[in-house]
DNA sequence: CAAAATTTTTTATTCAATAAAAACTTTTTC
DNA sequence: GAAAAAGTTTTTATTGAATAAAAAATTTTG
């Protein structure tokens, strides 16, 4: 590594780290670039080359600290679960860490930055991370499940939006309503009246009924013991 | 209605028609509130007054043009479908909406003043309209499905969200990965090897099986006819 | 009609973002 | 190793969003 990159590389860390610092203490409206170029050494201009934006800057930063989300996903997460509990779990996790990490506020300018910013290098860099979390949801589910895998993460990211969006909603609600929809949707049938079914089906459906204690359908995903 | 009322009344539309028509004809980040200010006869301390920030511009414009959304879905949605037809033409409505209305372009900006103006006047707005929209969801599904509409209008949400930040994103693709999602889901099954069924169980469930033509479990979810 | 209340405009300031030129540092080349 | 070349940062300047406070204008009320 030559020294020039060694200087970059050097900047962009310092960049990060006191923006990270600035954003936690004083909140993201209230710290502005020039704050970050004077704790960081070096002028506005070069904060603006490196990320483009304030949200760039910010993008990046999630982009450091959630490499570790991946990891620590990896360990945290039940391995032979239900999808159900899988998943509640997946979302009470990043929940989680948004709150510890850096706050709902902060998250809430991350969304919008990508949101705004989509097609840009930082907000790549994000569906990447977010990527990387729909692959080890998908590990997790068996073969058979692993299909469902983006729909389920899907799901997932619309009830992390919402919790980040309030400032009172708590991990636990959320991870509860998930699990509600989820439910919900699983529960789902054709709306069209089942055709009758032929005698002798319809012999071999009682009895499999009876043996069944009157269980029509069990249901596909059930809540943990 | 008072002068007063009616005024303000007239400057308000005047503002988002006016700001509507330069964002339509110049972009977002290419009109400033000053034009719109200029064009609607206002000062653009008046346009701040309004709406607070020019995402709150934005976000107006979309709360007028989106009652309309929710009208044409009224009509325009299959009333005795199945909930995966169902779901993907709700899905292929809101896109084309977006597409022959603002744009996506400025559909990004939308999604990002939302997220960044969360707890805001304009973003509760339209959180209301979002509702609407569920709400729309929810009645074409029978009483027996209804419990599914918040979790289905997530994953049309989501699917929006992907197909807005792209450029390149058709409906129908859009659609169709949406019905892919929809499918895996309902697949979903419970990892846990069942337990070995009791000897009359297993008969039972083996003449079933055989009238049933090897079709194990039937989709709860068929695509159309 | 005059006083009070409300609303808009004027004026001024801070900050994000960008552009262009100048200054500086490292690397390359002879 | 010095000079030229390449790359990077800083200085300088400008535009535009956002906000605050005072001034001006308009409507309502007594």
């Amino acid at each position: 590594m030559t020294p020039r990159e060694r200087q970059k590389e050097d900047r962009r860390q310092r960049i990060l780290t006191e923006a990270a610092a600035l954003f936690a203490r004083k909140g993201y409206g209230a710290t502005t670039i020039e704050q970050i170029a004077l704790a960081a050494q070096v002028s506005h201009v070069t904060v603006h080359n490196y990320h483009g934006t304030k949200a760039g800057v910010l993008l990046a930063i999630v982009a450091q600290s959630d490499a570790q989300l991946v990891a620590r996903l990896e360990t945290a997460l039940p391995q032979g679960a239900d999808p159900l509990t899988l998943v509640t779990a997946f979302a009470r996790e990043i929940m989680q860490h948004a709150d510890a990490g850096l706050g709902r506020a902060l998250w809430r300018q991350v969304l919008a930055g990508v949101a705004a910013e989509a097609g840009s290098a930082a907000a790549a860099a994000y569906q990447r991370l977010d990527d990387a979390l729909a692959q080890v949801l998908a590990g997790r589910l068996g073969p058979r499940n692993r299909p469902a895998a983006p729909a389920l993460f899907d799901l997932i990211n619309a009830r992390f939006h919402r919790f980040v969006a309030s400032d009172s909603a708590t991990a636990d609600d959320a991870a509860a309503a998930l699990r509600r929809d989820l439910a919900a949707l699983l529960a789902l049938r054709d709306p069209s009246p089942p055709s009758p079914p032929r005698l002798a089906r319809r012999r071999a459906l009682r009895r499999l009924r009876h043996l069944r204690h009157r269980r029509r359908q069990p249901d596909p995903l059930r809540p943990p013991r």
